[in-house]
DNA sequence: CAAATTTCAGTTCCACTGAGATGG
DNA sequence: CCCATCTCAGTGAAACTGAAATTT
């Protein structure tokens, strides 16, 4: 009962939507197995990685950077802090705001999860050679934008 | 405050994973969208497609053909059976299973969903050329193959 | 007044796990 | 005994909604 049961329909197989749902799913996959190994979940990377590159923020400008919804950036605030990666202050200039900074132990689990990352990255890519590697994020880039900017 | 504080950070943009990640959401959403207006969900589709496409079958088989969990291909399929959309009758020559058959409106529902479908795939690839399309479609669908082989 | 921020509670879709009952 | 199938109950990540409280 193994024989070729297992390929999906035609009209599935022709669709772009569902070659990117299935390549994410697989890419989903990955990056869960790599973030989990460290005890990490997507979210805490967009997070870090937005602290460090624009430095301190508030959770609602954080939330605009890394495409996170507002209940989801409060939850792994949370977490964060009792891990002691961020730290939250009340804003002196809009005392509706927290202010977020990332501390040293943070800027280290960053470090360590770009690590993992990478390892990700090219075990998703494997198949492709680096020029096909670009074309691939060319493409898919050039699709993004379009709906992010529209 | 609208600047340009929505730009991802870098870290962010350059990983492919964040990539194919970020157009699923975007893809998911036209997705939905259309296949609501209509009262349907992705595997409502899946489902049919399956069913049209390779004849009756038990509920494991649609599940494997369809990369569908088995609770998932229950709780669909009897949603798909109040609708009158599909059939279950028991396997006479195996108990354990039941055999699923679409019916005349089931196939008249694939039709209207193909239609959505084909609508939101052009909104999905806008800003590419036909050729571009295709050379998106063969490094994901190589991509996607290396991860289901292996 | 309107608008923005933080927070909480809850929802939806999709992928998945565990366990039980039936049957091969 | 082992395995496959169907079913139910529930979990979990991710994106999202509604509403309340506070402040600008």
């Amino acid at each position: 009962m193994t024989t070729a049961e297992d390929q999906p329909p035609a009209r599935l197989r022709a669709l772009p939507s569902w070659l990117i749902s299935q390549t994410a799913v697989h890419s989903h996959r990955l990056l869960a197995q790599g973030l989990a190994s460290v005890d990490a979940r997507g979210y805490d990377y967009r997070l870090l990685a937005a602290l460090t590159e624009f430095g301190p923020a508030s959770q609602a400008a954080l939330g605009r950077r890394t495409h996170m919804d507002r209940s989801d950036v409060v939850a792994s605030l949370n977490d964060l802090a009792d891990r002691g990666l961020i730290e939250r202050s009340p804003d002196p200039e809009d005392r509706r705001r927290n202010i977020i900074t990332i501390t040293e132990a943070g800027t280290g689990r960053l470090r360590l999860l770009d690590e993992v990352l990478g390892g990700v990255q090219d075990e998703l890519l494997a198949p492709l050679s680096p020029a096909e590697r670009e074309q691939l994020i060319d493409l898919m880039g050039r699709v993004l934008a379009h709906h992010t900017a529209g």
